[in-house]
DNA sequence: TACCAGGATGTTG
DNA sequence: CAACATCATGGT
């Protein structure tokens, strides 16, 4: 058993309802607020949970070789849950947005929920591109479960995400009973490629620029402004990353804005300007206010 | 039925 | 450089 300490703002019951949006979620599970999942680490399967006593509680659930298994689980869920960022200093920017304010004040202790493998992310954003939500969890439940690793435990399949190995190696009409667009198809051999050959890498980018990440990233084909923005703020801690085409962003500000219409990009860039520093979290809390 | 979904790319004017 | 067509399918 790991116990993680939690910041003062912190609240894992917004962590919870942001972890359960979707039914089809195929890379976590959630049981009686306990979070479920698995990850390879060195080839081998590890499957780990976390509930909350106090702070957070992990136990690991299978048996593993590696000696570094504990400290990877507690490194990627500090990671995944965003524990270490400076929470105060958002919501004090956030101040100077009536709306934002609220918004910090209702979901108080809601940290980004982040992916902490940059290759997830890019997946999973490149499959949400212009469908609606629902239907990318299915694509996203039938890649995973047709080329990520699993393991069983009480009677329960966990999946682990497919590797870049897995999915380089593979042709659009492999993806075509899926129903994934050819698009769809070979922007994820693109992105697999360029993670399975090294072309990118987490490690280097997350030494780079905000400037310098996102033009590594848009390079691949498949990947726009939108994609390398939230990915970025979802696997690369760029609080600032603003993915301003976002159709839920959109949404959830002419929901709490009271707008008539959704707000187009040059408004977007003009309220922005209140969160600079920020923008990435504002938009985390905005996604969030369409949960309820 | 037409239009929109957590967009990106390639082509056209 | 801006405007448009295309992608594929589920929902409204």
């Amino acid at each position: 058993m790991i116990l993680i300490p939690t910041p003062q703002e912190f609240s894992y019951k917004e962590l919870i309802k942001f972890l359960s949006r979707n039914e089809k979620e195929c890379l976590h599970r959630i049981k009686d607020d306990t979070i479920y999942k698995v990850l390879e680490i060195e080839n081998e399967l590890v499957l780990f949970s976390v509930s909350f006593d106090n702070g957070l509680v992990v136990r690991i659930h299978t048996e593993n070789q590696s000696p570094f298994v504990n400290d990877i689980i507690k490194n990627y869920i500090e990671d995944w849950f965003d524990l270490t960022a400076d929470l105060k200093s958002f919501y004090e920017i956030a101040r100077q947005d009536t709306i934002l304010h609220q918004l910090c004040q209702k979901y108080h202790g809601l940290r980004m929920v982040g992916m902490p493998n940059l290759f997830e992310s890019l997946i999973w954003s490149v499959i949400g591109q212009q469908i609606n939500l629902n239907f990318a969890y299915s694509l996203k439940q039938r890649l995973v479960q047709s080329f990520g690793k699993s393991i069983t435990f009480e009677g329960q399949t966990f999946y682990a995400l497919p590797t870049p190995e897995t999915l380089a190696c593979l042709q659009i009409e492999d993806f075509r009973p899926y129903q994934f667009s050819k698009g769809k198809a070979q922007y994820i051999i693109n992105i697999s490629k360029a993670f399975a050959e090294g072309t990118i890498s987490q490690q280097n980018l997350s030494l780079l620029s905000y400037d310098e990440i996102k033009q590594q990233l848009t390079a691949i084909k498949g990947v726009g402004n939108w994609t390398a923005n939230y990915s970025m703020m979802k696997s690369l801690k760029s609080y600032d990353a603003f993915p301003v085409e976002d159709v839920g962003l959109h949404n959830a500000i002419k929901n709490q804005y009271g707008l008539e219409a959704k707000p187009t990009i040059a408004d977007l860039h003009q309220m922005s300007t209140q969160w600079i520093g920020w923008r990435g979290y504002a938009t985390f809390y905005f996604w969030h206010s369409l949960l309820g």
